[in-house]
DNA sequence: ATAATAATGATAATCATTACTGATAAGAGA
DNA sequence: TCTCTTATCAGTAATGATTATCATTATTAT
């Protein structure tokens, strides 16, 4: 039912997503490609969004209620620092460093890493 | 300003969490202590969800918009069947076993790890 | 016992997200 | 090129979890 047409907002979603590492938020993405589509509908980019992230074109990171979407949808974590609230990737992590053995677990799909504390840009200031 | 007092309302809810291992939801907990308390209220429930975390007495599990809480505050890891919906603990996983070395971190003070798969109950069941 | 005020119950407000609706446009076939 | 179907859109209402407000209640120090 989904991405069966290609649109230019879903277009410009996506080049907005893929040519920034700043991990928006729908809010920040949505003014962004506002500058593009100047009339892009709200409902229109959660639409899209959630479209992409089921065809795993785009990874959305649990934030709260405020999700983030990230267009690199290689797995990898995350740290989000609590002063400024920006969210990095973590290029260290490897995912193979992660082993499950519980024996409630049938198998493992996924994971969601999000390391929190202080970036250094944060504790220069303070 | 927060847990000067004591309160049945907040013993209860520290009671029913603490005695539980299913991570419920916000509504789960409160549908539980309204048992024992009729007339609790929903604000008082998330009032004193906010607080008890701020004093470290309850763990967030962050979870879209249905956050879930755990009684047991020593950092470990979850694990959510896909399937069921269900949230267990991952009681395997060392959190040493996490070492974080990218240079944008100056410290790193809490994690929060989510693995998604799929969990034996349902995989017996499918 | 009294006073001060933390905590509550009830309810309104907030805010991100989702659902709905009529209009638009992609793209397959004539 | 010209329909025709319907995915997608813009605009807006509805939803649902969470938070804020406020008058009342209850804890606890004096």
């Amino acid at each position: 039912m989904a991405l069966e047409r290609k649109s230019k907002q879903r277009d410009a979603i996506i080049s907005e997503l893929c040519s920034r590492y700043d991990h928006p938020t729908a809010m920040e993405l949505y003014l962004s490609v506002r500058e593009v589509i100047p009339n892009l509908s709200l409902g229109t980019l959660y639409r899209n969004l959630s479209q992409l992230e089921e065809n795993g074109m785009v990874l959305r990171i649990p934030d709260g209620s405020n999700d983030r979407f990230d267009g690199n949808v290689n797995p990898h974590a995350h740290f989000k620092c609590t002063t400024c609230g920006n969210v990095y990737d973590l290029m260290s992590f490897k995912s193979d460093s992660l082993t499950f053995s519980d024996d409630i677990i049938s198998k493992v799909t996924n994971y969601s890493l999000m390391a929190f504390g202080l970036c250094k840009n944060c504790n220069k200031i303070n």
